[in-house]
DNA sequence: AAATTATACAACCGCCGCATT
DNA sequence: CAATGCGGCGGTTGTATAATT
């Protein structure tokens, strides 16, 4: 039975019990954790020393504040996985699904995004979360990348930001969006099964070398990332920092949006 | 300055799927 | 086939710190 050895130690790790965990993973490696508190010399039980490694002592993990793009990603992955936090984790190299469930909870739970967010999973991109104002679809030519100037007023800088199929910003300042413009209605679907299927993504940026266009459809309400003042080209509501897109620029050539 | 409240996040618990016996 | 043990996951709690009153 599964937690019955006595008076095993609970509660914040010491720096000592750290040390100890470390040289035994550093000197055994990952797994056979049943066997790490003998090893290590720690009265922990087998979870802890895991928890305590993969969410705290892997010297892999990566600290501080989750970026634009991560956040961005965080809201896309979950409108689309639910609560599957080691798989939303899973596209975030160096974030455990503790950090991830824990920033979610705190940041970007129910009641501090906008009304119209689903936190139901789906997988059918034509079925957006978000409020559709107005499909947009737009023509791109052979590799090229949607993106979306954002002037910062206070920085006087301009910022980049890419766009998924699906209305969501799932990037900023240079991130490596290519996997997630999918060509075609049904690519993300696919992406998704084989990625759920077989653990392996579909390179979509090999896949855009042999067309000639991609398409794009574009959809009302964007979502503004909060570090962002984009005043100049979306109408932020200062609440929620969500809003409708003005000027879309493309290339650097200003497209028509189509508001309601 | 002290008390209270809110926030962030480390850690625990119970459960599940899988492999082994 | 059932029992057992293990690794792993998500929900939840506990607590230190920050912010507010």
């Amino acid at each position: 039975m599964e937690g019955s050895s006595l008076s095993v130690r609970k509660g914040a790790w010491t720096e000592k019990e750290d040390i100890l965990l470390k040289n035994c993973i550093e000197k055994y490696g990952e797994g056979k954790w049943h066997k790490v508190p003998s090893r290590a010399g720690l009265n922990r039980c087998r979870k802890s020393c895991r928890l305590r490694w993969t969410n705290y002592l892997n010297p892999n993990i990566k600290r501080g504040a989750f970026a634009a793009d991560e956040v961005d990603l965080i809201i896309r992955l979950h409108n689309l996985l639910g609560n599957r936090w080691s798989l939303i984790a899973g596209r975030l190299p160096g974030r455990t699904a503790n950090d991830v469930k824990n920033y979610f909870n705190t940041h970007l739970s129910k009641k501090k995004v906008a009304p119209s967010f689903d936190p139901k999973p789906h997988l059918n991109p034509s079925t957006p979360s978000f409020k559709v104002i107005k499909p947009c679809p737009l023509i791109l030519s052979k590799n090229s990348f949607p993106v979306i100037l954002c002037e910062d007023k206070k920085t006087n800088t301009t910022t980049a930001t890419t766009l998924a199929s699906n209305n969501i910003l799932v990037s900023a300042n240079g991130g490596n969006n290519i996997g997630y413009c999918f060509p075609n209605e049904n690519d993300e679907v696919i992406w998704w099964d084989n990625l759920m299927m077989n653990g392996k993504e579909t390179d979509y940026q090999q896949k855009q070398d042999s067309m000639n266009n991609i398409n794009l459809s574009v959809l009302g309400d964007w979502h503004i990332n909060e570090e962002m003042d984009c005043s100049t080209t979306c109408n932020l509501d200062e609440e929620d920092n969500y809003g409708n897109l003005d000027e879309l620029y493309l290339d650097g050539e200003l497209w028509n949006v189509f508001n309601q």
